[in-house]
DNA sequence: GTCAGTGCAAACTTTTTGCAACTAC
DNA sequence: GTAGTTGCAAAAAGTTTGCACTGAC
């Protein structure tokens, strides 16, 4: 896919653009740059500026192989082929992140009324307490 | 209402907290901290630092009068009280940021059942084109 | 051979932090 | 008077850019 992405669009098929996603491809959740530079490093031996990454992450937003995320400092990524549709569960206190299916919910948002607008695709965070933390915040209170 | 999160939460009331709020409450829509910052600058006359903004905004976040968005490349900012609640189109051709109105959505959202997870609040953010985006694209094929 | 793509470092932007001076209580 | 706040400037964190070199076509 990424191969005809590059070849429609006149971009050359370099090493570091295959390693790249092949390295966001091992990586089940989100994940930022830099952690995404790091694994590449130190995990896959292949050494890659930081400079490339943001470039190829930009041509594989644009192939709609990858979705960006912005929650906390950071963008968050995440591989978007072979994902289904979810949502983000984010813990306002520890920060994590889980997901959430929910067809009906979809189903919903993508077949809600718009006036003069062409939806492509939405995020849907809903932020909160998760389980972890709640426990935690009894037990400071007894 | 912040005079008593103040109280409650034993901060003092300072006159650029208050003024930073009052700023707050005179946007209609979006802003960013640089935006807020220039604004108290030269339309109110009120010499603020950029730290002190940073530091407030904290707390109005927390006493739940200021929402925080993050589209875009820095953070963005709304007041929350007296605003509905609503979702947010995004263009990704232009940036522009328009709210959508739909309780329907709201209902089936808030009460979207989640196991291990409790819900504050939520974030919907819907991207394509908006209308000037997409005229302009047909005029350009033409 | 040509030019898109890469690596590197410097620049830039946004946010956080340390510390002296200030002021609400 | 004291401790929470502020302002400033420096630092940190994340991202973009300029330019010489490299390698895909």
């Amino acid at each position: 896919m990424f191969t005809e992405y590059l070849r429609v669009n006149g971009h050359r098929k370099t090493s570091e653009r295959y390693a790249i996603l092949d390295t966001i491809y091992s990586i089940k959740g989100h994940f930022d740059i830099e952690t995404l530079h790091d694994m590449m490093i130190n995990e896959e031996k292949f050494r890659v500026s930081r400079a490339t990454v943001y470039n190829t992450i930009e041509l594989l937003l644009d192939a709609k192989l990858v979705i960006k995320h912005q929650f906390g400092n950071s963008s968050q990524y995440e591989r978007s082929y072979n994902m289904g549709t979810h949502h983000h569960l984010i813990c306002t206190e520890c920060g994590k992140v889980s997901e959430l299916q929910n067809n009906d919910l979809q189903q919903a948002i993508s077949h809600s009324p718009m006036k003069r607008f062409q939806m492509s695709h939405y995020s849907l965070y809903i932020y909160g307490i998760c389980s972890k933390c709640a426990a935690q915040r009894k037990r400071k209170k007894q």
